[in-house]
DNA sequence: CAATCATTGTACCGATCGGTACAATGGAAG
DNA sequence: CTTCCATTGTACCGATCGGTACAATGATTG
C-alpha cells in the first residue's frame, strides 16, 4: 500500500502548515506528521527543500488572488467587484481564523528570503483596488489612499481577531472598511 | 575580563531579537551571537529558558505601553492624549521599521503559548482608546468601533510597510487613522 | 508480459536545537 | 585580606533540524 501524490495536491497542505506554524516553525518532521507525506516525496517534488516549498505556496497564493481578487477588480462594475472582494476575502481568511501567509512572512526575517513575492502581492492587491476605485469615480490620490487603507485594514483585522481569538472582530472590521470604500464611490 | 549583566539589561536586547526573528526563529545560539551573552548567563536569569525570555519581553512591552500609552489615555485631555499616542506609537515602531512583537506572536502557533498576554495587550490598548474617545464625546458604540479600528489599523500598517519596505506607508496610515479619530471627537 | 520511470520509505549525515551541570571568575561585604 | 555568592564560560546531553542517498514499489507504457 502506497499513497501517491502529485505536486498540486501537496501545496495546499503545505500552505496550511506554514500558515499555522510560520516559516521557521514549520519543520519537515511536522509536515510528515500532519500530512503523512515522507521526506522522499517532499524532496522529490521540491528539490530545493523547505525554501522551495514555501515559494510554491506563495506562488499558489498569488495565483489564487490573481484570479479571484485582482482580475475581477480590473473589469466590470467596480462597485460590484469591490463588494465581491470583501465577501471573498472574508471567506478566504475564514472570518479571521485563517491568517494571511504573506503578511505573516513580512513580519519577521522570513521577509528577506521572499521579499520580491511579498512586495508583489501587496503592490498588486493595492493597485487592483485602486484602479477599481478610480473607475468608480474616485480621484487618483483618494483611490490610492483608500486602497492602502483597505488592504492594511484587512491585515490588521487578521492580527487583532487572532490576538483576541474573536472572529466577530474580523467580520466587523471588514464591514467597516467596506462601508468606507463604498462611501467614496459615486 | 568578564562582562556582567543584569536581567533588566538583557530583556531589551532579547526584545529586538524576538522582533526580528520571531519566536521560533530565535535560537539561543543566535542570541549569544548577537549579544555576546552566553547560555550560562541566559539560564541564570531565565531558568525557564526561551519561553521565559519571551514572557519577560512581553511583560516589558506591556509595562511600557501601560505607562506610555494606556495611562495617559485614561486621564487628562482626551484630544491631547490621543494625539500623543499617535506620535509615541510612530516613534516606538520606528515608523514601521520595528514591528509589534505581540501582533507577530498572535499570527502563528506562538499565540497558544502566550495567549493570555497577547489578548490582554490588545484588550487594554483598545479599552484605553475607547475610554478616551468616550471622554471626548463619542458614543459608546462609536468609541469602541473607532478604538478597534485604530489599533487594528496600526497593526495592518506595520505589516504593509514592512512588506513594501516603505516607511512612508506607516506614517501615512497613522496620519489617516489620527484624522479619523479626531473627526469623531467633539 | 517486460521494461521503464516517477514516486516513495528508510536509513543515514553533520549541524544545530533547547537545556543541564559545574567549575572558574570576580565584585561586594565583612 | 578573606569569604561569599551572584554571575559566567565551557563542556556536554539527547533530540531534532534540514538535507542526501538509494533501494523498494508500483502504475504506465510499449
Amino acid at each position: 500500500m502506497k499513497t501517491v501524490y502529485e505536486r498540486a495536491d501537496i501545496v495546499p497542505l503545505l500552505a496550511e502548515i506554514f500558515r499555522e506554524l510560520g516559516y521557521e516553525g514549520t519543520s519537515l518532521s511536522r509536515i510528515t506528521e500532519r500530512t503523512g507525506i515522507g521526506k522522499g516525496s517532499l524532496y522529490h517534488f521540491f528539490p530545493g527543500g523547505k525554501a522551495e516549498m514555501a515559494a510554491a505556496v506563495l506562488a499558489e497564493v498569488d495565483a489564487w488572488f490573481e484570479q479571484a481578487i485582482y482580475q475581477p477588480l480590473g473589469k466590470g462594475d467596480a462597485h460590484q467587484a469591490i463588494a465581491a472582494m470583501w465577501t471573498d476575502v472574508n471567506d478566504y481568511f475564514r472570518s479571521g481564523r485563517r491568517i494571511c501567509l504573506v503578511g505573516a512572512f513580512a513580519l519577521d526575517e522570513t521577509r528577506e528570503r521572499f521579499a520580491a513575492a511579498i512586495g508583489d502581492y501587496f503592490i498588486r492587491w493595492i493597485d487592483a483596488v485602486r484602479s477599481a476605485l478610480v473607475r468608480a469615480g474616485c480621484s487618483e490620490e483618494e483611490a490610492l489612499a483608500l486602497a492602502e487603507e483597505g488592504v492594511a485594514g484587512i491585515q490588521g483585522a487578521l492580527v487583532l481577531s487572532r490576538a483576541l481569538d474573536d472572529r466577530a472582530v474580523f467580520t466587523r472590521s471588514v464591514e467597516t472598511l467596506a462601508k468606507r470604500l463604498d462611501a467614496a464611490m459615486r
